[in-house]
DNA sequence: CAGCAAAGTGGAAGCGCTTACAGTCAGCGT
DNA sequence: ACGCTGACTGTAAGCGCTTCCACTTTGCTG
């Protein structure tokens, strides 16, 4: 690492400092022409305007937040991002971020083992944060929130104290689940073991909605929740010696997997086997079948969290609320023929 | 918006100047103690770190910010990112930037018409700034380079004495072009008229290759770039007198549209139409007919740029570099049939 | 044992801004 | 003509940290 001369003029901007020494006038002054905080004479304000002008200047975040005490940023730690889920999530909360004048910081937990430090960094340049999933240990998440820091949860377990913002997954788990009863499937696999988090709560769902017809299903089968891993778990689950009528996915990507697993055998979907995937993600229409699947208001789950989180900072409110939004069940062919209707 | 008292403490963490006091040492002491920036005593050391755990003190980015005269940040403006092609590109570009100790703040310009204010905003909080595509006008670009921001363009038209990174566009477009000429189409028609970016130098490549085989082909057809474009833009160039033998497209998202088109009318791809997209999203792969495209090095193209403003920033390099990234053509089923192979 | 260098430490000056607080001045009421 | 009020403006004290400098202490070398 180059060391680079103690003062080597970062060739930052003007300061406050030349436009008030040009325009003739205090950088108090200054400052109140520019934020309007104060009288200033039309006469003067039009001197530090031009010179803000000519000077092109722009004051320096830096100092402005360290005088206000706040950072005009928010953060987001998000698990992986990889997949369509968490990118449009992570937008959504940009945009509503934004129009609340604020920053948006974003942090990827994907595969680093060093998320706990990064986090207490992220947490120093921000007013606030969002914590996706299980990204952050719990204790680590209580030590921020007793700095005094506000939290908002997404998708994942509660925590006192903090906000909530997730999607329903119990209920509409059941709607999903009794769809495939009602094509006459009884013999349905889950796949995509996990606990504690949304897909543990949409097992869960599954279980209960069974359960109430009297059925069973055996515990989830483990597999990495991606497409490779949903083709792997795929090739694996329909060479048993009894296949699944119906496989409910963990999420899209794993039925995509699945899809591609039932093709490589030459299995017919819906014919042979039904699938079922989470999400809607853009791949979830244009597979073919097309893929039954959950939609979830992944923007505005990130819309929520970012006004959540802009009324904790504000002080707009100073209980803590937990939301929960609602999904809907997306009906296409994978899992079954349907009467001919309008839709994709 | 309620007004907070002026001195509401921030419930802001311990300073240094409580962590020296608990260590019986003086400020200096602390910051040399905790950045191992100068000779420091074991003992006091320990003391030290002691009142830091116990205070659970963690230094203010702001404060440390201001002093070393720089953010530890980087920004990134990108277009739209509601597509899985912004994302990811965003995503390499996050991992490395995390990676060589930045954060990474971002700024969407989705149908925002202040972009110039949020962009010079977002300036003053980072140490460099990669702007994707044109989400920023050249001028703005210009003026905060004069500022001495280093900036690194990402997918667009170059600017005298900024870093460029961007995927080659030209030649794979002609192999892609080739390919269908290879199947024997004669009438290719580009769907997605641009002109000045990325797609321009897709229809450039294009154009090309077909001159070289003494062929033309019309202008490209206004379209959309999202999938319901390329939808309603596949029906109306579907239902006309003569439909074209192959389709390029200007990126995915259109040909899927396409693809939805053609089934809606019936028509089987690729015994009645070729269609080819470009990017490689994933929703490609699972479409049926596959998908025939070029993949893009999305994660790539966000990391080398992440690399670039990187050596900027420390000044590892001082002259300005062009970078572009190979692509590739992914054959799939979508432009016709090909004789078996492993692919996918 | 004087004489020095090195090690360890504290003081204090910023970094760029906001904002009490304290002046300065002109216009008014009486 | 004189104090008073307001409108303006400047001074200076932070905000939390880094780091240059100067000053003490050792620990050794001749």
């Amino acid at each position: 690492m180059p060391e680079d001369p103690p003062n080597s003029a970062p060739a930052h901007g003007p300061t406050i400092y030349e436009v008030a020494r040009r325009a003739g006038v205090s950088i108090a002054t200054v400052s109140r022409a520019l934020r309007d905080t104060g009288p200033v004479a039309p006469r003067t304000r039009a001197k530090v305007l031009a010179a803000v002008e000519e000077l092109r200047f722009t004051p320096s975040r830096l100092g402005v937040s360290l005088a206000e005490g706040r950072h005009a940023a928010n953060g987001i730690v998000f698990p992986d991002l990889s997949g369509p889920y968490y990118a449009e999530v992570v937008l959504g909360y940009e945009e509503v971020a934004s129009e609340l004048g604020r920053s948006v910081i974003i942090l990827s937990a994907r595969g680093r083992s060093n998320v706990r430090d990064q986090v207490k960094d992220l947490a120093g340049r921000v007013d606030g944060l969002v914590v996706f999933g299980h990204t952050v240990d719990d204790a680590t998440v209580r030590e921020l929130m007793a700095a005094g820091l506000p939290v908002v949860l997404l998708a994942r377990a509660p925590i006192a104290g903090a906000d909530l913002v997730a999607s329903e997954n119990i209920a509409t788990a059941g709607v999903l689940t009794e769809h495939l009863l009602g094509h006459g499937y009884r013999d349905l696999t889950m796949l995509g073991a996990s606990t504690g988090d949304d897909i543990g709560e949409r097992w869960a769902g599954v279980t209960r909605a069974l359960s109430a017809h009297g059925l069973t299903a055996g515990p989830p089968v483990p597999c990495e929740f991606t497409v490779d891993g949903g083709l792997a778990a795929g090739r694996d689950l329909l060479r048993r010696r009894t296949r699944p009528e119906a496989v409910i996915c963990a999420d899209d990507q794993v039925a995509l997997g699945m899809l591609l697993a039932a093709e490589e055998l030459g299995l017919d979907v819906p014919g042979d086997l039904a699938v079922t995937g989470w999400d809607d993600i853009m791949a979830a229409r244009h597979a073919r079948p097309a893929l039954s699947t959950v939609r979830q208001p992944m923007r505005e789950l990130g819309a929520r969290a970012a006004r959540a989180l802009d009324e904790l900072i504000t002080g707009a409110r100073a209980t803590t609320r937990h939301q929960t939004l609602a999904t809907e069940l997306v009906v296409r062919t994978s899992c079954g023929e349907h009467p001919p209707q309008e839709d994709l």
